[in-house]
DNA sequence: TTGTATGCGTTATCAA
DNA sequence: TTGATAACGCATACAA
């Protein structure tokens, strides 16, 4: 009996034409056998798979690969995947991939754009199928163009480009935001600030138009939830200065920490804050109590993400809530779609968000 | 012109051979131009090199896995990626997979041993280079029995298996576990119960060796953080009795808040419990409150794990810290050893851990 | 130094 | 139904 690894470094593993001469067939045969295409007799059939069973054959899937074109594999780039987000994102993204016989390989880029441009890249000379990302520019973007030209689909997860005709999964952040405000508003604050993560190469800019601040700058999240704070702000008929805008370095929660207690600062104090993502709410949180000041007395917090650690906390914390293991299986789910030969107009797919109301918003104490 | 993409679908990327026809050399001299192996004169290399600009060409690497063997991907096997201990252990894993011009491939295993199986023997027929796995059991270990034999080098993450002879990149669970209990005790604590995550297919027996509790089963986190609190008890003088030691399953917060529930209705009341991982860390302080039991007042509290939220919380929690992200770049590191070559014989890595004392812990208020 | 020819393992085409 | 053979793109052994 022969075929079975003897020693380490045995390293060969078994071929169709091993198995085909096993069972004294062509590898014609033996190949249509094993793969279930064609047409093989049931003796024959029977006889390879037996001679695979003993030889322990698997197919070598790179070989099929380069044959097919396809890889079953697909590529997620996003900026880190130790941040939540995209952790869990890709979890659902493994998942939906699983069930689709695929894997995913794995790129962070610390939201810079050399890294993302290199990464994708490496997995187009990969041959990934497709390819998952939430880019670090919604504009400069030719890298995914390019990957689109060569008939590898892209899709974007939390984010949308304006220059891109691709499928995009994400939030409506500027409604997501506004209903954050609202509902500061509703509460009867009006000295409201926010507290964004900005990327420096995209950061938004303001302008005073007849008293009313308007934010330029691409459509991403955290400017998009800067839009929606003013949006919630002027239909409340509150007026905004600047001063109230605060932001910190993308994913920094020391210098979120830091952005926040100068806001925290500004007199007279702002009674409420709304942070833009999971980052500042953490370095919100962490520079209200740094500043001995009590929530939601002294100030009411609204964050973003429904992490387990906002309701670990006393009080709880008020957040808009959204679900980042849904956007993954979205958007994976839109890429096998393409994969598997969508042509349908590319769409946003704007997936819910909702308020969660808990201990860390309230009335401001005193007006 | 030709050659650049026209239109989506003109899917046809570039080969060496076009590249040759473009430069007008044969696809030998093209191919060691571009791969930089062989001798090329300065001039063809020139023109090979402008022609590949032109057509923008980059190699196909399915092709040259096909050749070489080796596909420059490793693979990664853990329970859930959206657990933080994973994610983050990926990072670091990443980082060093991306300096050694690698790519990782993702799976899931949810701690089962059959998807676990299946995605080992996916990766293994997709050829990578190597694998990183933080096995759902110590004991059964055929399938990864197997990629060693093929040549595929297995690092162990987070466990060691007694039947496998390979790197393993660990914390020493017992030490740890040991110093969390000897500090409760050090506390002037004396009824310390223990929550732990346990895999019901590799579940520890407790046997009671003249008065003394002892520990039977393989050696897993779990079990060797029992094995530590034991050690650390026996070595106080404290008896210990198993109605003290409680197990939740695995990765299953609302079922480690119930049995924590549980441990903390037991009369007379444990002073101080010891949460053997973050999933239990989090539902033992679930549990607290719900109960409406004050840290440190009515129980104390160490965890595992040392997490963004165990500061943010009120007191922050004394806890068992480890380096997931160094233990992702050390076991990324052993791998690439291995695949270089390396021969030498296999080794428990233990990484470091301390004991960070926070403010969920003091002495028990009444003794 | 440059070119020709061949193999990697699969799958598909074609002929028997 | 079965078998011989070509092709995917790259890297190399060998010939020129």
């Amino acid at each position: 009996m022969s075929g079975t690894a003897r020693r380490t470094g045995d390293h060969r593993r078994p071929t169709v034409a091993d198995v085909a001469r096993e069972a004294g067939v062509s590898v014609a045969t033996a190949g249509r056998a094993l793969g279930n295409y064609g047409k093989v007799g049931a003796d024959l059939r029977e006889r390879v798979q037996t001679a695979a069973e003993l030889l322990g054959y698997s197919p070598n899937v790179v070989a099929r690969s380069m044959r097919s074109g396809g890889t079953q594999s697909i590529g997620f780039v996003g900026a880190d995947i130790s941040n939540p987000f995209f952790a869990t994102a890709m979890r659902g993204l493994c998942d939906v991939a699983r069930e689709e016989g695929y894997e995913p390989i794995l790129a962070n880029s610390d939201d810079r754009l050399d890294v993302e441009r290199n990464a994708v890249g490496v997995l187009l000379d990969k041959r990934i199928d497709g390819i998952v990302v939430s880019p670090t520019s919604v504009l400069d973007v030719e890298h995914l163009r390019r990957a689109e030209e060569q008939g590898v689909p892209v899709v974007l997860l939390d984010r949308h480009s304006p220059v891109l005709a691709v499928d995009s999964v994400l939030i409506d952040n500027i409604a997501a935001a506004k209903s954050a405000v609202a509902h500061l508003l509703g509460e009867g604050h009006r000295r409201v600030g926010v507290l964004a993560s900005v990327d420096p190469v995209e950061r938004p800019e303001f302008e005073d138009v007849d008293g009313e601040l308007v934010v330029h700058g691409a459509q991403r999240p955290s400017v998009d939830r800067i839009r929606g704070y003013l949006s919630a702000m002027h239909a409340g008929g509150v007026r905004v200065t600047t001063d109230l805008i605060c932001s910190a370095a993308l994913g920094d929660v020391a210098d979120a920490d830091h952005r926040a207690g100068e806001l925290l600062s500004r007199t007279p104090r702002p009674t409420a804050i709304f942070a833009t993502d999971n980052v500042t709410t953490q370095g919100l949180y962490t520079a209200i109590r740094r500043l001995g000041l009590r929530i939601p007395d002294d100030v009411s917090l609204v964050g973003f993400d429904d992490l387990d650690w906002t309701t670990l906390v006393e009080p709880a914390l008020t957040v808009v809530a959204q679900s980042p293991i849904d956007m993954g299986r979205k958007a994976a789910q839109r890429l096998f779609a393409r994969i598997k030969g969508d042509e349908s107009a590319p769409q946003q797919y704007l997936m819910r968000t909702h308020l969660v109301v808990r201990g860390s918003t309230a009335p401001p104490h005193s007006s």
